[in-house]
DNA sequence: CTGAAAGCGCTTACAG
DNA sequence: CTGAAAGCGCTTACAG
C-alpha cells in the first residue's frame, strides 16, 4: 500500500528541467529564485512548471538541505492545563491566518516537559522539519532562546522584550496598559484591587503582575493581593473564594483576572457568596476569548489583537527565515473596555481613608 | 547558516550500524520492527541506537517511502469563521493527547477552498508527507472520503457512518440523544422548538437537526423551527432574534443550539428582548466548551466526550496506519445535562391544545 | 538471516 | 550563465 510506488502523475523537477531543456540544478535555482539563472530561462522554468503541476516534495527539499515549508510550534503543558485557553486559540487563530497566504504548514509537537521540548527542537534542527520557530508561553526564567541560537534555528517569540533574550518578538506594551487599568479603576473610587494571575512563572503574567504592583504604587494604593491560578480556568473559582471569603474591609473590591473564562468563573463565585458583581466587586479580565459580551454581566476587558500578533509573528519568521533582520516589533497596547462587570467601589471603601501612603 | 552542514553529533542510522557490527540495512530492520533480523541482533542495535540517541530523520525517512511519524489535519474554512470553536478546541485536545504518547507530529494545514484541501492531499501523498489523516468538518455531501481513498491515504473521521461514505470513524448516536433531549423537553411541558444550527451542510448538523425534527414527530410536536447560523457564532444572535421577536404564541418554548457560546449569545437576545430565561424560553446547548457551569442562567447542555474521541480517533488512526482493519467506532452517547437555562414551558404553553397530531 | 547497492527528489558546491 | 555529479539519511528489493 505505501511503498516505493510514486504516486501516479507525480512531477518532480528533472521533468520539469527536461522539458524545459535545462539542467536539473538549473531549474531548481530558477524555481527557488536563486541567482545563476537567465531571467528569460527562470521565466520559461517557472511557466513549465506551474504548467506541469510540479510542487515541491517537501522531505526532499529538507533532506537537501533546503526549505521546508514548514514552521514549527511546540506545545509544552501538562495534561491537566492542556487546554486551549482564549490566548493560545487567538495565537493558533492568528498563525493559520498567515500560514493560509503563503501554503505553509504548521508542524505542532505536544510535548509533556522541558527536557522533550527542547529534544524536538534539536531534531526538527537536525533534520531540517521546520524552517523557524514560533515560540510561545515565554517564562521568566526561559532558557529556549538560548538553546535556539545555539541550534541556529530562526525564531520568534510573542512576548515582553524583557523576558526574550533578544529573540525576535512581537510584544504589547503591558506595563502601559497596567496604568490605564488601575487609573480608570481608581477613578471608580477603587482602592484595593486584586490580581488573579495564570502562573508565577509565565512571562506575560509576571510583567502584567508587575506592572499593576507598580500602578497601583503610583497611586497610592496598597499592593494588590496577588493570587497564582496555576492549572488553568480551573483554578479560578478557587482563587476567587480565597480572596472575596473575608470581612468587607478586607476584601478587595476589584479582580482583574488573566482570561475571560476565568473572570467568568469569578464572578459565579462571587454570586455563591452572595456578593454583587459589579455593586460589592467589579471583575476584569484581561485577555478576552470574545464572549465578553456575551455574559452576564458583560465583561469589562483589556482588548487587544492577539490574533493580529501572532499573523505578525509568524510573518517576522518568514522574513526571518528569508534573510531578513531580527527585530522586536510593538503592536498597539492593550485599551480597557468598560463593560458592566465594572462598577463603582462599594460606598463604604470611598467613605474610609487610604489604608496606606504612596510608595510601597 | 542553513545548507548542508550537518548538526554536530547528530548520530545516523549509519553510525548505529557500525558501532553494532551489522549493515545500514540490517539496522534499519531491527529499528522498525521488520523482520529479517535475529531477535539478538535486533535487541542489540536497538540498545545502541537507543545509547548513542539516534533519532530518525524525518525527511530521510519519507523521502524513501516509510514512516513519517506525522499525521495531517487540513482546516478548511473560510477567513472570517477560522475561529477555534467549543468542538474544534475539544478535537485539538483530544488529538493532542493520543499524540503526546506516541511522539506523533500534527501537520497542521488552514486552507481556504475545496480545491486546495484537495491538493494539500495530493501534496501530501505523493511526498510521504503524512502517515494519514484525520478528517473533521464532515459535510453531507463530502467527497473527500473517495478522495483519500484513491490516495490511498489512511484517513480517520469523526461523525456518523451514514456521511462518511465508508471511511473509519468514530462517532456518537446524535439521533439517540436527540430522542432523550426531545423527551425531557416534553417532559417539561415544551411543545414548539426550534434549533439553531452551525451550517446546513455539515453533516453533524444535518444529523441532529433530523434527529430532533423525528423525535418532535414522534412525540406528537410541531416541526421545530430551524434557523441556520452560518458564519460561526457571530451569526447566532440574529438567529436567535428571528425566532424570538415573535408574538407568544407563535415563539418556540426552547431552544436548541450547535454549542454553548451560541447559547449563550442567544440568551442575551433573549434578555435583550425582555424575556426571561427559562420562565420564556429555555436554551440548550449541544456542545461545550466548558463554560456551561460558568454563565448566568448556568447552561443545560448535551454532554459527551469531544476531546476523548478524537484521542480515539488518532489511536485508530495509527492503528490503520499500522495496517490494522478500518472500523466504525461508537463512543458513549451525548447525556442531557439539566442546568439553570432550562425550565418549565411558559403557562400558556400547557394550556392551549397541541397544535398538530403525531405523524408529521 | 545478512550485505551491498540502488533509489526516493531535491540542493549545492564544483567545473566548465 | 549552465551541466554533471555528489550527497542529504533513510528504506527496500535483490543477491547471497
Amino acid at each position: 500500500m505505501r511503498g516505493r510506488t510514486r504516486a501516479v502523475g507525480r512531477v518532480r523537477i528533472a521533468d520539469v528541467a527536461q522539458r524545459a531543456g535545462v539542467s536539473k540544478g538549473a531549474a531548481s535555482f530558477a524555481l527557488n529564485g536563486r541567482p545563476g539563472v537567465s531571467a528569460e530561462t527562470r521565466e520559461r522554468v517557472l511557466r513549465i512548471a506551474a504548467d506541469m503541476g510540479w510542487r515541491p516534495n517537501t522531505a526532499a527539499r529538507a533532506l537537501a538541505g533546503g526549505r521546508s515549508d514548514t514552521i514549527g510550534l511546540v506545545l509544552n503543558r501538562p495534561p491537566r492545563v492542556r487546554g486551549v485557553e482564549p490566548l493560545l486559540q487567538h495565537y493558533l487563530e492568528g498563525m493559520q491566518d498567515e500560514l493560509v497566504d503563503h501554503a505553509i504548514t504548521l508542524r505542532m509537537q505536544v510535548v509533556s516537559g522541558h527536557a522533550a521540548e527542547l529534544a524536538t527542537y534539536d531534531q526538527w534542527a537536525s533534520g531540517n522539519g521546520v524552517d523557524g520557530l514560533v515560540v510561545i508561553d515565554l517564562r521568566v526564567d526561559d532558557d529556549r532562546p538560548r538553546a535556539l541560537q545555539t541550534l541556529g534555528l530562526p525564531a520568534v517569540t510573542l512576548g515582553d522584550p524583557r523576558y526574550t533574550s533578544g529573540l525576535p518578538t512581537v510584544w504589547t506594551d503591558d506595563v502601559g496598559a497596567a496604568h490605564e487599568l488601575v487609573d480608570a479603576l481608581v477613578a471608580l473610587g477603587h482602592r484595593r484591587l486584586a490580581r488573579v494571575t495564570s502562573g508565577s512563572r509565565l512571562a506575560y503574567s509576571r510583567v502584567r503582575t508587575d506592572a499593576l504592583t507598580e500602578a497601583a504604587a503610583a497611586r497610592g494604593l496598597p499592593a494588590p493581593a496577588v493570587v497564582q491560578s496555576e492549572g488553568g480556568s480551573a483554578a479560578a473559582p478557587e482563587a476567587t473564594r480565597q480572596l472575596l471569603d473575608r470581612p468587607a474591609a478586607d476584601r478587595p473590591t476589584a479582580i482583574v483576572y488573566e482570561n475571560d473564562v476565568q473572570a467568568m468563573a469569578g464572578t459565579g463565585v462571587a454570586a455563591e457568596l452572595g456578593l454583587d458583581v459589579p455593586g460589592d466587586v467589579s471583575m476584569v479580565a484581561w485577555d478576552s476569548s470574545g464572549i465578553s459580551r456575551l455574559t452576564r454581566p458583560t465583561l469589562t476587558v483589556m482588548t487587544r489583537d492577539a490574533r493580529a500578533e501572532a499573523a505578525c509573528a509568524v510573518r517576522m519568521l518568514l522574513e526571518l527565515v528569508e534573510g531578513a533582520p531580527a527585530q522586536q516589533l510593538q503592536a498597539p497596547t492593550a485599551r480597557l473596555e468598560l463593560r458592566a462587570s465594572t462598577g463603582p467601589a462599594p460606598d463604604d471603601d470611598r467613605r474610609r481613608p487610604p489604608l496606606s501612603l504612596p510608595g510601597s
